[in-house]
DNA sequence: CTGAAAGCGCTTACAG
DNA sequence: CTGAAAGCGCTTACAG
């Protein structure tokens, strides 16, 4: 089917100028006079011309594409790093290619083998579920932007939210209105959620106060932080005063299984988001958590990846970005103090 | 940057064979020997190889990738059908591309371009929200499937949720509760709203209904569904007893905007939504609303494209699935009755 | 603006 | 398995 396509030639042809004008006009090249431009214009549309990019790209060794690979699609934190992040590459005339993994570590490797074949001039991966030092021998050749944890390489450029001032965010938040016992819901294995629950030790520990047992989610899902939400309501330890939940959807799995028990939020217990997802600005959720400059995030990743593209500039950067607390109904002073 | 990649050239030289050979090993040719097999491979991942895809696809005319354009990544509902897509085409060894247009028109027609001069092997494209007769020249040269209403078209095949069930479903169980005044707050402009309109005013004529005046939520978010609301409140209308919202997100927005006055839900007021989106089943909210197929849909659809890429099949087909009905707490008799 | 040439990194088809 | 050739649809660079 493929081959019946016009081609070049056939604009040309049509037009009765060269393949060589065509070629210009299609590249939008001011050399050319307007009333050429218009003639070959309207045969291009006459018989359907669409450049074939892929042919372009393997002529001219760029595809003004940038490959975007997004870790999970049911998320509603990537698309809105994908709006900050599709708006700016348009706006700076390159064309976007998303692929996804679903999760799953196997299709994620195939997922990122397509942009790389299909040549994009960059890729910028949100969140990939595998070590980025996999990334690093294609990053070599490839500029790539993570919105990941910092890097030390400095062939990976890296975008990412400030985990210890979310963190700091929430604890103080949470300490100020005099909890003590605050249990973070971690988001499991992948590098985020690592990075998350790190900050939190951390700041537990600047405040003098103890982490506690490691309970998790094992992904970022309300059906995770349902689990979770069991596994605590079953265990002998001491109920927290407070939760810090990896993010919204694990903090509504949380509020979703405690609706179930006699347990009330915030009466019982505080619960704190992250990201700040329209599920948390609901009145029936109002759900106190962290917002992420996300549109920046996926915007500054662009300008970054395209400034290494167009420089080849050798050196690493590496953008943290600080997140603001959003409270609502969700915390409050703890009960029996 | 791209021209020092390693290609089959430096392979088969480090390998001491021939290109051609080199060629076998990479498209999985069963005619090489398994030793010859290992030694290439071994020099490609010794020298970082991998397939240019772009050079492969201009020469065999076949990408083995399948494009899918979507409409709005912050719609939990094309999460769900992409899943049942995604893997399937994983299934069938395709890859799959990803281009979105966030609800911009300019950018829609974009994305579709960049899917198109990728030359991909098909297109699949997820509720455009442009008229499918726009994409019908390209349709000519290029396998199309459109979850959308079914066309009279032969070029374009469709997979579509059958709009007159889910109406039918959810005015049967609310005159079922003894409602009589329903209202549908719709989700605008676009073809799958105007589809769904359609069948709620059909099936309200068939229970010699009145249909009622037009309320708009003018697209499918929260917001939209808080603003058609405001405008009901505001109206001189008689209130509904019953609200059929063109899908979750909207109903979300009316059961916020409600929370926020004195009317209860199912109390005073009856509602529900549509997609059974992970919102509708979160006990706060409890939605009852309609379950589409979304994962076979999305299935459907790669295998029907599948087919037609590989049958060159000349006739459309048009697949309609049925979804069901999901009662929760937002439902009941109505008040005054 | 035209025209002719070389090349991008592969596949295809074929003789050996 | 090798080797040489032609071609995919473009771009690039150049002489005119």
């Amino acid at each position: 089917m493929g081959s019946s396509l016009p081609t070049m030639e056939d604009v040309a042809n049509r037009a009765g100028v060269s393949r060589a004008l065509v070629s210009l006009v299609m590249r939008d090249s001011p050399k050319v006079s307007d009333g050429s431009r218009a003639a070959v214009l309207a045969a291009a549309s006459a018989i359907g011309y669409r450049p074939n990019l892929i042919a372009r790209n393997l002529a001219s060794h760029r595809t003004m594409t940038i490959g975007v690979f997004l870790d999970d699609l049911h998320n509603p934190y990537y698309a809105e790093i994908a709006d900050g992040l599709l708006a700016t590459a348009y706006g700076h005339g390159y064309h976007t290619l998303i692929t996804t993994g679903r999760r799953h570590p196997n299709e994620q490797q195939r997922a990122i083998e397509t942009l790389f074949g299909m040549q994009t001039d960059g890729l910028i991966l949100l969140s990939p579920r595998f070590p980025l030092t996999i990334i690093e021998s294609l990053a070599v050749n490839l500029p790539v932007v993570a919105v990941a944890e910092p890097l030390k390489s400095d062939h990976i450029d890296t975008v990412s939210n400030d985990e210890r001032v979310g963190a700091r965010l929430i604890i103080d938040h949470l300490v100020g209105l005099g909890h003590r016992r605050i249990l973070h819901i971690d988001g499991g294995e992948g590098p985020a959620a690592t990075m998350r629950l790190r900050a939190f030790r951390r700041v537990m520990k600047m405040h003098g106060l103890d982490p506690g047992p490691r309970i998790s989610a094992e992904e970022f899902t309300e059906a995770g932080g349902e689990r979770a939400t069991d596994r605590l309501l079953k265990s002998a330890e001491p109920m927290p005063s407070a939760i810090f939940a990896a993010n919204d959807l694990i903090a509504a799995g949380v509020l979703d299984r405690l609706d179930d028990t006699k347990i009330r939020v915030p009466r019982d217990l505080s619960l704190v988001g992250y990201d700040n997802t329209a599920l948390a600005t609901m009145r029936r959720m109002s759900l106190t958590t962290i917002d992420q400059q996300r549109v920046a995030i996926g915007s500054l990743a662009v300008e970054t990846l395209i400034d290494r593209i167009t420089t080849g500039r050798p050196a690493g950067q590496h953008h943290v970005l600080a997140p603001s607390l959003v409270v609502r109904k969700t915390t409050a002073a703890p009960r029996s103090k």
